[in-house]
DNA sequence: AGCTATTCATAATC
DNA sequence: TGATTATGAATAGCT
C-alpha cells in the first residue's frame, strides 16, 4: 500500500525512518481504536521511538491493561506451576486480619530493605575494589615511568661516553654499523614515549588514583 | 477496506464480531511488527478479547516495554510534579483525606522507584568507567614495561662496546669512577625492577583490564 | 505537511 | 472455520 512495494527491515536513513513511524504510528493507533470499539476488546499499545520517546494507546487506561495483564500472565504461570504461588505469597492471605497482615507487610518490606542494602553493598564495594586496584596500577605506572627516565638518562651518558672514545680514537671496524642502528632506535624510543603519554597523562602522572563520578570512599 | 464501508461502532453479532477481532488482530499484530523492524521502535500491545483471551506481542519482550514504560511516566511524573517536594516532607498531612492520601503514597512511590533506578544506574555507569579507565593504565603499563626493557637491552649493549673498547685502548682517565658509578646504578635498577614486578603481574601483565566481584558488562 | 499510485487489509460472501 | 474477491484504507515515494 504505497508507491512500491518495500521489505521489512529497519530503514537506513534516519529521516524516512521518522516519516514513516509518524505515519505508521498514527495507522496503528487508528486499528487499535477501531479492533478495541468494534470487537469490544480491552487493548494497550505502548510505542517507544528510536529517539526514547513513548507513544501509548489504551481504550480503558493503561494501568488497568497492564493489570489485567499482569494478573492473566500471574494466572498462566499458576496454571503452569500450580504450587509456585504458595512459596511465593508464604502462605493464604484469606482468613487473615489486619495485625496478621501488617506483620506480613513488615517482614516483606524488612526482607526487601535487606536485599537492597546488600545489592548496593555489592556495587559500592566493587567501586572500591576497582578504585584499590586503579591505585595500585597507577602507582605501578608512575613507578615505571620514573624508571624509563633513569634508564634513557643512563643511556644518553653512554651514547655520549661512547661518541667520546670514538672521537678521541679512530674511524674503526664494522661497530659503527650495529651502534648507528642502535642510536637510531634509541632516538626513536623516547619520541614514541613522549607521543604516547600525553592522552593518558592526566590519568597516569598524579600521584592520587583517579576518583571519576561519584566519590564513595570519604 | 472490504466490500462496503463500515462504521466503527461495536459489531452486535456476536458471531462476525468473533471473526472481525481474529481478523483484525492479526492485521494489527503484523502491523506492529512491521513499525517495530521498520522504525526501529519498541513496541508493545496486549489485547484482551471480549471473552477475556489474552492476546500479546511486544517486539522485545513485555517485560522490557513495560519496565520501560513506568520508568518513563514516573519520569514525566517527576518532571510534572515539581513541588511533591513540599508534602514529601509529610507535614501538614491533616486534612486529607484516604483518596488524597493514597495518591500521594502512589505518587511517593513512583518517586522513590524512579530515583532508585537512578541511583543504581550511577553505580554500574562507574564501575563501567573505573573497568575502562583501567584498562586504559593497564595498556599504557605494559606498553612501558616494553620500554624498559628495550631500552635496558640496549643499555646492555652499550656497556659491552663500552668496555670493549675500553680493554682496547688502556687504563684512563678519571671516568671510570662515574662510570662504575653508572655500571651500579644499572644493575640495581633491573633488579629492583623485578623484584618490584612480580606482585603485580597477574593484573599488569593481562591483556584484558582485571574484571573484578560482580560482572556488569555482559 | 500534502498528493497519488499502489499495495494491503478486510467486509461480505460462499 | 477457511478461501475468495471486490473494495476501501493505508502508505511509499514524491513534492
Amino acid at each position: 500500500m504505497g508507491r512500491g512495494k518495500i521489505v521489512i527491515r529497519r530503514i537506513d536513513n534516519s529521516t524516512s525512518r521518522q516519516v514513516t513511524f509518524s505515519k505508521r504510528r498514527n495507522g496503528i493507533f487508528k486499528k487499535a481504536r477501531e479492533l478495541a470499539i468494534l470487537c469490544d476488546a480491552e487493548v494497550g499499545l505502548i510505542i517507544f521511538s528510536s529517539t526514547s520517546r513513548l507513544y501509548e494507546y489504551a481504550s480503558t487506561s493503561m494501568k488497568s491493561v497492564i493489570d489485567r495483564y499482569s494478573r492473566a500472565k500471574e494466572e498462566q504461570q499458576l496454571v503452569a506451576n500450580p504450587d509456585i504461588e504458595l512459596k511465593l505469597m508464604g502462605q493464604d492471605l484469606s482468613g487473615l486480619g489486619v495485625k496478621e497482615l501488617q506483620n506480613l507487610e513488615n517482614q516483606l518490606e524488612m526482607s526487601l530493605r535487606c536485599i537492597r542494602t546488600k545489592k548496593d553493598q555489592l556495587l559500592v564495594d566493587e567501586i572500591h575494589e576497582l578504585n584499590r586496584k586503579g591505585s595500585l596500577i597507577q602507582q605501578d605506572n608512575m613507578e615505571l615511568y620514573r624508571k624509563v627516565n633513569l634508564i634513557r638518562q643512563e643511556n644518553v651518558e653512554l651514547y655520549k661516553k661512547l661518541y667520546e672514545k670514538e672521537a678521541a680514537g679512530e674511524v674503526n671496524r664494522d661497530s659503527t654499523t650495529p651502534n648507528n642502528f642502535a642510536v637510531v632506535e634509541n632516538a626513536n624510543i623516547p619520541f614514541h614515549l613522549e607521543l604516547n603519554t600525553p592522552p593518558q597523562e592526566n590519568d597516569v602522572e598524579q600521584p592520587a588514583p583517579p576518583k571519576l563520578g561519584l566519590q564513595l570512599n570519604p
